[in-house]
DNA sequence: AGCACGCCGACT
DNA sequence: GTCGGCGTGCTC
């Protein structure tokens, strides 16, 4: 006699289970082959039952599965939970979000090589700063689900902290999961930590290969012993057993946030996966976030929450000196965008036999090409992208930054054949090339994406800028995380107005961050380092904070400002986006859908507010338009059961397709 | 998301 | 007659 089973479809638009039978026996979190329409597919199976509870359901629509898919293992039930959570929060097909989480199943998978921790003796003693911390975390480690944050400057060994309470969660016979950026996770920042836990320690990344995923995934299934994994926002689902301690470093940064697919944030997932494991969580970083620096230092939910102000040893934290760059450039102007003030002070610092970091927040040599005598500007139609292609002149192409779409620059306007053509804005490769014509003497190399892709370029120029053999580096974020340069006492930042002009709430938020961040890349050593920014703004309040060194008037002020335009932490946001080939159908179907909204709003939801609808900054990216419908408000039940009421009842006219974006981190 | 089905215009 | 372009509907 065959039984019946609810199955977890990996298909976008099923987010209910569906019913097959099947003369094997199966058990719940077993993974199947099921025919889906005319097609196959993969599932999960959620529930077993007897033929007559199935009444849901006409039978002669059910079909046989297809069996167990081959090298596959069952899903346990702490991963079926956090899947089913993220599943209802997200509003996402749990069957999809499980396929794509999982490894690929592979069916001769290489021979997996696992190494031990050497378990030596730890190096250093916390400081007295660290000891309090580590003390009052470490107290309750045996007492189920508790959360902390480490609210620690640059350079305050918080990693120290980490690694003590991690090794004392190992030695207790439990697991610890560690989370941080991709580029946090440095081979050397994995050594380090293997060198003193006496277990072993995974390292999960975009590095690692599908075969040593699954069998890191294998093995971690079927492990008894303690184990560390450190891994980036995608390791939160390998089913660690027996967890005792969460480490979300970092917890500010955006990579946590995933955009395609379920966009889910790593960080909240793992506050969650703790509190169903019964663990600890702990969050770090220089520049909280505000919704977790409100939520932590009122200690809401019994949060706890800590600060480590001083630098270890030594350490400073540099000035802050601001140019305003108002009125100060004409066209054509050889130095552009570098003032005379910035100059002369890379100068003396070069003079004095230091090196410069230089930061800008753009690839590229400029921003768009713009015809002099006409006007065009330069948005090719073959592009599928409604926007200004960004030019790079080593490679001379034009390139957009949403889509893969390259040409090379034409020599004349292809509108008025006119061969004048001026470069508009600025990114890395303009700024190296002012330099090396300015100073020469000195060795200027950038540090981007453009020209580094590997590992081992990354390591190169690190050693070569260590090495002295560059005096100055030119680079956009990568070179402002995690590093540490000892004979840098000068960051200059370029380019910080766009990012303040930038129409999301959290752009004041992202400008003290990217600013702290920077600010400790450099003067660890010296007493008289600075950070200089030309701004056009000089007047802006968060310079003000950044320059008093005071974070808690920052989060103050801004907190106040979110509180006025009701942005989270004062409220709950969820964006509704609609795409489709034609602009024409998305206006008409999203004017549909606020209408609908709306009514729905006042009977049931009234303290869901409804914003929109409005299209993308860049309205067509790819030839697909978009346009969005903002909710917000401080009833998160109110919202989810509007989400749900909105996805029971909305029928794709004309291939318009939607996407739901639960706590965004992006605007538009 | 895909894939089949079916309707319609343009072609041998 | 029939090829193919694309709008519509469905997935236990």
């Amino acid at each position: 006699m065959s039984s019946y089973y609810q199955v977890a479809v990996n298909f976008p638009k099923i987010n209910s289970e569906l019913t097959y039978k099947s003369s094997e026996e199966l058990f719940i979190g077993d993974l199947v082959n099921v025919p889906l329409g005319k097609r196959k597919s993969q599932g999960v199976v959620m529930g077993v039952s007897s033929p007559e509870q199935i009444d849901d359901v006409d039978n002669s629509k059910v079909k046989e599965l297809e069996g167990k898919i081959e090298g596959s293992f069952s899903l346990d039930k702490n991963e079926l939970e956090i899947y089913k959570w993220m599943s209802k929060y997200y509003h996402y097909s749990l069957g999809k979000l499980i396929f794509d989480s999982l490894p690929k199943i592979l069916k001769r998978p290489k021979k997996p090589k696992f190494e031990d921790g050497d378990g030596k003796d730890l190096p250093f003693d916390l400081s007295p700063d660290q000891k309090e911390v580590y003390d009052a975390i470490e107290s309750g480690l045996d007492s189920g689900f508790s959360q902390h944050y480490i609210h620690g400057v640059t350079g305050s060994g918080k990693s120290l902290v980490y690694l003590y309470l991690i090794k004392k969660v190992l030695e207790s016979g439990r697991s610890a999961q560690f989370l941080l950026p991709e580029i946090n996770l440095t081979p050397q920042f994995v050594k380090m930590f293997q060198a003193y836990l006496g277990h072993k320690v995974f390292s999960y990344h975009s590095g690692v290969t599908p075969s040593e995923k699954y069998n890191i995934w294998k093995a971690l299934k079927e492990s008894k012993e303690p184990v560390l994994v450190m891994g980036v926002r995608s390791s939160i689902f390998l089913p660690i057993q027996n967890l005792g301690l969460v480490v979300v470093d970092e917890e500010h940064d955006n990579s946590f946030k995933q955009n395609d697919r379920c966009p889910y944030n790593g960080r909240d997932v793992a506050i969650k996966k703790a509190q169903l494991s019964n663990a600890t969580v702990v969050l770090g970083s220089a520049t909280p976030t505000m919704e977790n620096y409100h939520l932590f230092s009122k200690g809401a939910g019994g949060r706890h929450y800590y600060t480590l102000k001083n630098r270890v040893g030594e350490g400073h934290f540099p000035k802050l000196r601001l140019l305003d760059a108002k009125n100060q450039f004409k066209e054509n102007d050889p130095a552009y965008p570098l003032m005379p003030e910035t100059l002369a002070a890379i100068r003396k610092r070069l003079e004095m036999g230091e090196q410069v970091l230089i930061f800008i927040n753009k690839l590229g040599y400029s921003h768009y090409v713009q015809c002099r005598s006409c006007g065009h500007q330069f948005m090719n139609e073959k592009c599928g992208c409604e926007n200004n292609l960004r030019y790079f002149k080593r490679r001379n192409l034009l390139s957009c930054a949403h889509c893969e779409y390259k040409q090379p620059l034409p020599e004349k306007c292809p509108d008025c054949g006119s061969i004048s053509l001026l470069n508009k804005g600025f990114g890395t490769e303009k700024v190296e090339s002012v330099l090396k014509k300015e100073m020469p003497e000195y060795k200027t190399e950038r540090f981007d994406r453009d020209e580094i892709s590997t590992l081992k370029d990354l390591n190169d120029k690190l050693d070569r800028f260590h090495s002295k053999e560059i005096d100055i580096f030119v680079g956009t974020q990568m070179l402002a995380k995690g590093h540490n340069f000892e004979k840098v006492n000068l960051v200059v930042m370029l380019g910080v107005d766009s990012m303040l002009n930038f129409s999301d709430f959290r752009s004041t938020e992202r400008m003290y961050q990217l600013a702290k961040q920077v600010a400790g890349r450099a003067g660890r050593y010296n007493p008289d380092s600075e950070v200089l920014v030309q701004t056009m703004t000089p007047e802006h309040n968060v310079f003000h904070f950044i320059r008093e060194n005071s974070f808690d008037g920052f989060y103050k002020d801004e907190l106040m400002l979110r509180q006025i335009c009701f942005c989270p932490p004062y409220s709950k946001m969820t964006i509704l986006y609609f795409s489709s080939r034609f602009r024409d159908r998305v206006v008409k179907t999203i004017g549909e859908v606020a209408n609908n909204l709306q009514k729905v709003i006042a009977t049931n939801f009234p303290e869901v507010r409804l914003m929109g609808p409005s299209p993308l900054t860049i309205e067509k990216k790819a030839n697909q338009f978009t346009w969005a419908i903002m909710l917000k408000t401080e009833n998160v039940n109110q919202l989810h059961n509007l989400l749900n009421t909105f996805e029971q009842n909305y029928k794709s006219i004309s291939n318009v397709s939607y996407k739901i974006d639960v706590d965004p981190v992006q605007i538009f």
